[in-house]
RNA sequence: GCGCUCUUAGUAUAGUGGUAAGAAUCUCGGGUUUCCAACCCGAGGACCCGGGUUCAAUUCCCGGAGGGCGCACCA
């Protein structure tokens, strides 16, 4: 079969093999924005996320996990009751459905649209007679479009399903500071599924209805933001950085700059969200994407959350989709907890800076990943076609299988019960080993090429006179012999 | 949500108003095989869902679901 280096060769790899399936459930015909990952690709994303807690307790990251569905009262005082719902009109005769505050803002560019109340745009639209411009028809009432899916809980109680995990984690806060005995900055992750009634939901796992975050939290003082110890080390840094400025001249190339320098230039404005920059550069990075298809892009302000005051969204250029956001670094100021604090009576405020007579409401910075937007670019940037074969060049630490065990052939004894013997030796080492024995042995590699198994081990013939046998790398598909007995310690030194 | 378009084994496809929907790859069993999708034998697996027209629908018509593209939307 002749295999194509075409995005169509990378989606069926996508379904074939095993990483991404749906929109699920497929035997029901699908439910647009929903996906399922099979073994290979809950492998990869596991890989990823032990590799992402290692790291992050290194960086002094704790973890707590949150419920999924909270109250109402949470979502209006996060503001996303607010900001989540839009306000829509559908056309009765073509079934069109528009944008109310946009849809005003053209056809009546010289009034202020922003900050009206529904009540209000529904009179402007009365008062100017306003119409489908498809099939003129007199548009009647504003209906909202709520991105935050509701449901119901116990008797009727009215509740949301999380539409970000961060929200979730604040709620947390005066736990937190007690927890880290008011050190700050207190340093929180939480991973976890969020829901958006997505409107449309396009691109795969990129828009997904149903999806996972892994999202950082720094609770900081006002001080601290800008006289970090940390960022002393990361300084000297070089971020390829797409302010708004630069946008805004059409410029779409970053320049490559280090962090001390975007801070002196005004183009980032306190020392910790450039330590937040980096780390979220860092993290990305050590997954090995390639230094090129990695920008950092700045929202310009109009483009921001309603809890922004600064934001920068880490993305990767993909072949399919363009550039993709796969993480957000929001300066989210100390909007979350006065808002949380109001609504809940509750008093947030903390000695944080070198005033002792000073108490504060924390500022929060958040470094928010797409777990699932991560997995999808990466195995787009792992994919390749090479002479007709297809290699999925993975990290080995993150490939699905870490080595595979194959029988030169499988017709002969006692070469069969050596390599499931070499196979069982390496699962006993907890090195997830794949064993296969169909086929011939160019085939059984190709399957793990596909797969991204950085390591194959054949058992032949002259494994059988002096205990050795071969270890093929994926890359190079160079192979050297090696040892049995050392066979699992050198692929642990390998890989780590 | 609107418009256009598409939907056949796991994957990518051929084809048809009427016997057994065809080949590839794939999967399983067997044979063969001393290192990169080899070969031989045998088997398995599909017309997205609902309704209509018709003696007969996978095929034509309508609706739905899902995908792609464009518009809108995307905290």
């Amino acid at each position: 079969m002749e295999i194509e280096d075409k995005i169509e060769t990378f989606n069926s790899l996508l379904r074939r093999r095993g990483f991404i399936w749906g929109p699920s459930p497929e035997i029901y015909g699908g439910f647009a924005g929903f996906y399922s990952y099979g073994p290979a690709g809950m492998a990869l994303k596991n890989n990823v996320l032990s590799l992402y807690r290692r790291e992050l307790r290194a960086f002094g990251f704790g973890e707590v996990e949150c419920p999924t569905i909270m109250p109402e009262i949470v979502w209006k005082a996060s503001g996303h009751l607010e900001r989540f719902i839009d306000p829509v009109m559908r056309c009765e005769e073509c079934n069109t459905l528009y944008r109310v505050d946009q849809f005003l803002q053209e056809n009546l560019p010289d009034l202020m649209i922003d900050g009206l109340s529904f009540e209000q745009m529904e009179d402007l639209i009365k008062k100017n007679n306003l119409q489908c411009p498809k099939c003129d028809t007199l548009f009647k009432e504003i209906e909202e479009y709520n991105l935050m899916l509701k449901t119901q809980v116990g008797n009727n109680v009215t509740a949301y399903l999380r539409p970000e995990t961060a929200t979730t984690t604040y709620l947390l806060f005066n736990r937190l500071d007690q927890d880290a005995r008011r050190q700050y900055p207190i340093k929180i992750f939480q991973y976890g599924k969020a829901y958006r009634n997505e409107i449309s939901p396009r691109q795969q796992v990129l828009r997904m209805r149903a999806f996972d975050q892994l999202e950082l939290q720094l609770f900081i003082g006002r001080e601290q933001e800008m006289d970090f110890e940390e960022f002393e080390n990361v300084k000297n840094k070089k971020l390829p950085l797409l302010d708004w400025k630069l946008q805004e001249q059409n410029i779409n190339k970053p320049s490559i700059i280090s962090l001390e320098q975007a801070l002196n230039e005004k183009i980032i404005k306190k020392p910790a969200y450039g330590y937040c920059l980096y780390l979220g550069y860092y993290l990305i990075k050590i997954l090995g994407y390639p230094e090129d298809v990695i920008r950092f892009r700045q929202h310009s302000p109009n483009e921001r959350a309603h809890y922004a005051d600064d934001a920068w969204d880490l993305e990767i250029n993909t072949k399919q989709f363009n550039w993709v956001e796969i993480c957000g670094i929001h300066d989210r100021t100390d909007y979350d907890l006065k808002r949380h604090g109001d609504f809940s009576k509750q008093n947030f405020e903390a000695f944080m800076g070198s005033d002792p007579k000073l108490k504060e409401i924390p500022q929060i910075l958040e470094i928010a990943f797409g777990p699932d937007r991560i997995i999808y670019t990466l195995l787009e940037a792992a994919f390749n076609v090479e002479d007709g074969r297809i290699n999925l060049k993975l990290p080995p630490t993150l490939a699905p299988n870490t080595v595979a065990v194959f029988p030169l052939v499988r017709n002969k004894e006692n070469i069969r019960n050596l390599a499931m013997k070499v196979h069982k030796n390496l699962l006993e080492s907890r090195i997830s080993s794949f064993y296969d024995e169909s086929g011939s042995i160019g085939k059984r590699y190709r399957r793990q090429d596909e797969l991204g198994t950085p390591f194959c081990i054949t058992i032949d013939y002259e494994s059988l006179e002096n205990n050795t046998v071969t270890l093929r790398d994926r890359d190079t598909m160079d192979q050297i012999r090696i040892k049995i007995h050392e066979v699992s310690e050198l692929i642990i030194k390998k890989i780590f």
